[in-house]
DNA sequence: TGATATTATTTCAATATCAAAACATTAGTG
DNA sequence: CACTAATGTTTTGATATTGAAATAATATCA
């Protein structure tokens, strides 16, 4: 479905090529999130506990900065996955403004038994493009991420 | 914030390749959403207009295929919009099941000013790549973006 | 025709998400 | 020391998002 704007060359390509990116990103996340993989784990929730069990411990600015979320959004999503008794909080005895989050055992054993799962459905979706391909759109992917703003 | 993970060559390539991928698309379409370009628009909102705008009035079920959203998203999304006055919902006479949805003058005046600058926001984020870069950028996206299940 | 299946939309409950305001704590400065 | 920044988290209100259940309308077929 290319755009149907009439623009500049330029402007044609430039659309495009957002719309194949858009589209190539929502349909692999939804496949990916419909797998299964997760279990009961929404991607977020995922998200937080991959990156303290990579990572290990650390505060919620951290863990908001990493995945690229609000801090009111971290809050939320920590408070669901401590209901769940997956993740603690702590007070920084330190500086009483921070809180420390970390994993539980049960926080841990559960993104090490699902952790392996994902990578193995992530290298399915990719298995579609060579690895010279796949390191080629990393390298642009790169491009398209680091911009600080111009 | 290459992976971590210790595994396999072919799994530290794809997993990467996922991370460079996914930061790219969420930092691109935070900067995109940032921008202001959209006023007081929703991502999805725009998107909804967007598509009334260039392929004309349809059921609520052909714009949640469109945009790959549920259909009880997209009446959420139309409600809002019906608000405004953006979007007119008429039932089908011929099927009472459907809701046939169109642009009111105000909807389609405000996606007409918005649009071209949406464009114009796009092609400065792409403008980091070359043509031929975006060229292939497409196209591996598609790779990834058409994958019927195997 | 009447029972059943299919299709389109809405509703509901839960989670996600942001921006802005409110709080709490610490840091800095006169 | 007191006043003001700055920093980190939570709260709030609005919108988004899904999946499943509920509704409504149409199609099918025995």
């Amino acid at each position: 479905m290319p755009t149907h704007y009439q623009g500049s060359a330029q402007e044609v390509l430039a659309l495009n090529t957002f719309i194949k990116f858009t589209r190539g990103y929502e349909s692999m996340t939804a496949r990916l999130a419909q797998s299964g993989v997760l279990g009961d784990l929404t991607v977020s929730q995922f998200g937080v506990l991959e990156a303290l069990y990579h990572l290990g411990s650390m505060c919620q600015g951290e863990i908001s900065g990493k995945l690229l979320k609000s801090c009111g959004n971290i809050t939320l999503v920590l408070d669901n996955l401590e209901k769940r008794g997956l993740v603690r909080r702590e007070r920084d005895p330190e500086d009483r403004r921070m809180v420390t989050v970390s994993l539980t055992q049960a926080g841990e054993a559960l993104i090490a038994q699902i952790f392996p799962r994902q990578v193995a459905a992530i290298v399915a979706e990719l298995s579609c493009l060579t690895p010279e391909e796949q390191e080629l759109l990393g390298k642009l992917c790169k491009k398209l991420g680091v911009r600080s703003s111009i």
